[in-house]
Parts: C-alpha cells; structure tokens; sequence
DNA sequence: CGGGTCTTTGATTAGGTTCAATAAGAGTGG
DNA sequence: CCACTCTTATTGAACCTAATCAAAGACCCG
C-alpha cells in the first residue's frame, strides 16, 4: 500500500554526475549517497516523526564542485535541495547581468523553494565549495507529505522560516548602517558555524568581499574597510579570508562606529607607537547607544 | 466522515468583534461573513479545484477598522489571514521601538505566514483602512489539505511567491537608487490596483510618507522630494496622497534621475513661464540607460 | 613565473540623511 | 462654524555616509 511513495524514486533528469543505477534495495551505497527520512529530519532541525516507518523513504545525495551551478534562473523547477555538506550562494540576476546575492545556504539549509509557485526557479545557486546536497523531488515531498503529517507541517516551518529570515534581511537592508551590517553577518556565520559544530571563533569565509557586499547592499570597498577597522580597534582579526572574532557582543550590539575623527585618532594613536597605553577612555560605550 | 474540518470552525479567542453564533447550517449570513473554499482560492489567484464538494466549509470574515491591529509580534499563532478588502500593513519592531513597514496587504493577499515556525508571530499587522478579512485558522486549513491536495499545494505556492516576493525587496533594498525604488512602488501599486479593478492611473495612496520611506528603507523626506520630483519631470501628478501615473513606462525603466544641474535647468526653463513650450526634448533618454 | 582574481587603502564625490521651519489637512470641542 | 491641536507633507541647507575612481599589494593556479 506504499507503492505509490517508492516509485517516485528516480533521479533528477536535469542533474549530471549522477550513476542512476539503484532504486531497488535502496540501502547506503558507496558513502553517503543515501539518507533516510530521520536523517533528513534532524539536518532540518525539525522534530523527526516517531511514527515514521523509515528506511523505505531514501534521499538521494548529489556532489558538487566549486564554482558549479546546481540550478538557473528559469530552469524547470522539480526538486528542493537540502545542504549536507558544504557552502553555496543563491543570487538573482538583474537585466544588465549584474549579480545580487540572497543568501549563503550551508549545512542544513534548504534551497529551491522560491521554484514553487511559478515552476521554475526564480533564482540561481552556485556551490562555493564542494558540496553534498540531498535531493528532495517536490512530488515526491508531497506524497510523502500525505502519508507523513508531521513532513507536511515541517516543510509550512521550514518555509515560515525562510520567510522570517527574508523579513530580517529587508529589516536589516532598510534601516541599518554599514558598520552595523557587516557586524551582524559575521555573528550570524559565527553562530551557524557553532552549530555546525565548528568554532565559532575563528573561521574563514567562503565567499568573496564582493558577494558580501552584494549581500548586504555593500560596495566591496565598504566590506573591506569595514573588516579593517573592525580589526583596528580589535573587535575581530581579519587575514583575508579568515575571521577571528574577538569580542562578540560588542559586533552584537553594534549600530555605528565612532565618527570618524575619534577613530582617526585612534588610528594615529596607535600609529604613534601606542603611547602611554589609553588615551582613548569611552572605548566601550558607543557601541551599543548611538544614533536612533 | 468529513466531520474533522466542519467541527474546526470556531472563532478565534483573540479576536474581537464576532458574533459567534452560527455554525450549523453556514449559509451566508448577514453580508458576506463567510466565503466557500472556490470564493477564498479565487481571491488568492490559485486554480479552485474542480473536484472539491464546497459549501460544507465555510470561512469566516472579519472585519477591522482603520488603525486597530489584527496581530501583534510574540501573540501565539493560530491562524493566516487573506485579505477581502481594504489595505493594512505589517511592520517588525526593533529593539527602541523603531517601526519597519515589511508589506503592504491588498485584496488577494496572505499574511500571518511568519507565525507557523515558531507558533508566535513575528510581525504585527495593522488595518491602514476598514478592513474585511478571511479567517483561515491554520490547523483547519492543514486538515482540508489532507483531504484536498490541491489545496495543500496552492498553499506551498503562495508560499512561495511570498518569499519571490521578499527576494525582489531584497534585491531592490540592495541594489537600487532612491529614485527608482519609489518609481517601482508607483508601478507596483499601480498594477495591484488594476488587478483590484481599479485605476491604475489614478490612485490614492492609503501609507503616509512615513510608511513608504520604511519600507523602501528611506527617510520620508527623501520620498517626498522624490515625489516632487517625478511631479516636476511629468511622470506623475502628486497632490498629498493622491497620485496619477502619467508615464507608466518610464517610471518602469528609470534607474537614476537625470543628474541635479540639468534637473535644475528643467526646473528653471518651467519657472521661466515655459517659454517657447518645449526646450527639453531629451526627456525620454535618461530613464532607460543611466549608471549601471 | 606570470596572468588573473581578490583585497586593501586613499582621494574624491554625490546621494541621502538630518535638522529645521513652514504649510496643509483632519479632527475635536466650544 | 471657527479656533485649536495634532498629524502629515513639503522644502531648504548643512552634513555625512557610503559609492566611485584609482592604484598597489596579496594570493592562487596553471
């Protein structure tokens, strides 16, 4: 009586490097190229269903390399895709081709949604690094979904959550300053990366100032800069592509940098060989005030 | 066997204003106080299932006046509103009480979606004219998708075209000038009116400045001179909050005004008492092209 | 090693905010 | 009906943040 949901498993006609072979007797083949539905659950982060007679439900996994396409904008829209391992980006492309960031999907993150409504998607992903992706064909989701309630309202909060996370990124694009900007997207990799499993305090980016800035509606010389003094006054340690966050709470609450004139002298008072070890006294309060 | 949904319709507790009498027998009742499933899918753009045996589930209508607030950030979720008629807003509150305006809801759209992930609601909605609106109490709506799967479907699909729709406020907050982002706002409004049925020639506009300029992440100020602008440059009449689109077209295309000096000739040549009745004829070039 | 991409930093400019003052409506109550 | 108040809108002037233009250094990969 659960035909229907098995046969629905075959591979993605628009994915390459797939070795479409298996689909009977589906069990973990060479690594991780399968997952079953608990696994699919807990990389979501939503509470996977007691009730789940799993181990007859197995997701594909597809690899990607850096700097492959999974999908364009426009292509056909059939399968969702969940993150396993690894980092990519999402961007639009506006009618003069330039690139517009929307979000940077990594472990656990799903991607593809916005193909829903108009069957195609409306944007496209491109891995940043290798990536493990787990293929989750949309018909198939909304059979399962029949079967399994507790699927069918996780994916309303999965998606409810994307929702939210948008809302906060418009919040952030339409009111925030440069400086308050750039702190936040660094906490927020800072905490995904904890997650993750990872440290939270010290980890290299994945992706370039430019997409930063795209990201956060940022020249890539404001990003740079940004970093840089983020660095002078010792909020965080920047060596190119990796961070090291050093006083969290202060990129936590931040809103503005000093103006300008007390950073410069910041600036030359540490060029002055640090001398008589603080001139500067009211270091820690203007992060958290400050204008509006 | 379809007593499940029928016994879900209950009036909400948070809600005030409702004559909860009538539940057997839901016919219409004074008004338009409860909608069938075609009239609700119709109202969301979705094809209405040919196949659903309507007439036994009945939703009921709301209504709210000018300035009250239909849900505030952190109240326990429970049910998703579509709008009948009339025009509201949703805004998020920062942390020192600082509105940011995320949508503006018109007849034909849902919200109170970011309340499904955490069970609270993440944003606040408040009616911006008398409001009719349709209850859609979220654990009736999961039940009727069990048993209507386009239904279940429809509901992935606004989904999806809200978070669409929240990508492109993302794209425009980081990527476009001032100018354009009210021009698009015009165009915006303007095609939702026709869709409504009403002019979209000539419209009023139900937000103060202070609302645009939020949710366009500007100060009200620059709205307004951007209005007086388009005002001057003939791309629409503005007089308070009426508005008329005299130049669809270029308003769709503009990315930049044309820079300050030669604005200021126009300016100039129209205060001359417009001598000679045309001196600009370049009026149509700069909108289209322009910086990036 | 060389070409390409990415990053940093400086100088300059301009778009948009901020502060401020005035005007125009919309209610409200005498 | 008009004075009074409160909110909303318009406009000006000064300032400032972030973009733009430019150049040099760092890194990567074939």
């Amino acid at each position: 009586m659960l035909s229907a949901q098995t046969s629905e498993i075959r591979s993605d006609a628009s994915l390459s490097a797939l070795h479409a072979s298996s689909q009977e007797a589906g069990w973990q083949r060479q690594g991780t190229l399968w997952s079953n539905l608990k696994e699919l659950c807990d990389l979501l982060r939503i509470p996977s269903a007691t009730s789940v007679s799993d181990e007859e439900f197995l997701f594909q996994h597809v690899q990607f390399k850096t700097g492959q396409r999974i999908h364009t904008i426009g292509q056909p829209f059939d399968t969702l895709y969940i993150v396993h391992s690894g980092f990519l980006k999402t961007v639009l492309i506006d009618e003069f081709g330039n690139e517009q960031v929307l979000s940077f999907p990594m472990k656990g993150d799903l991607f593809g949604v916005d193909g829903i409504h108009t069957r195609r998607y409306a944007s496209e992903a491109v891995a940043l690094s290798n990536c493990d992706l787990i293929l989750l064909p949309f018909k198939k989701f909304i059979a399962l979904g029949r079967t399994h309630a507790e699927l069918e309202h996780a994916m309303y909060s999965v998606m409810s959550r994307e929702l939210v996370r948008e809302q906060a990124m418009v919040s952030m694009l339409g009111a925030l300053s440069a400086e308050a900007r750039v702190a936040r997207f660094l906490i927020s990799l800072s905490e995904r990366f904890a997650e993750m499993g990872y440290s939270s305090k010290l980890f290299n980016l994945r992706m370039t100032r430019h997409e930063i800035g795209s990201y956060l509606g940022l020249t890539l010389e404001t990003v740079s800069r940004t970093l840089s003094a983020f660095n002078e006054i010792g909020l965080i340690s920047v060596d190119q592509r990796s961070i090291g966050i050093k006083d969290a709470d202060a990129l936590r609450t931040l809103r503005r940098l000093p103006p300008s004139s007390s950073r410069a002298k910041q600036v030359a008072s540490k060029k002055a060989k640090k001398l008589a070890a603080g001139p500067n006294p009211e270091a820690p309060s203007w992060d958290t005030l400050a204008t509006v």
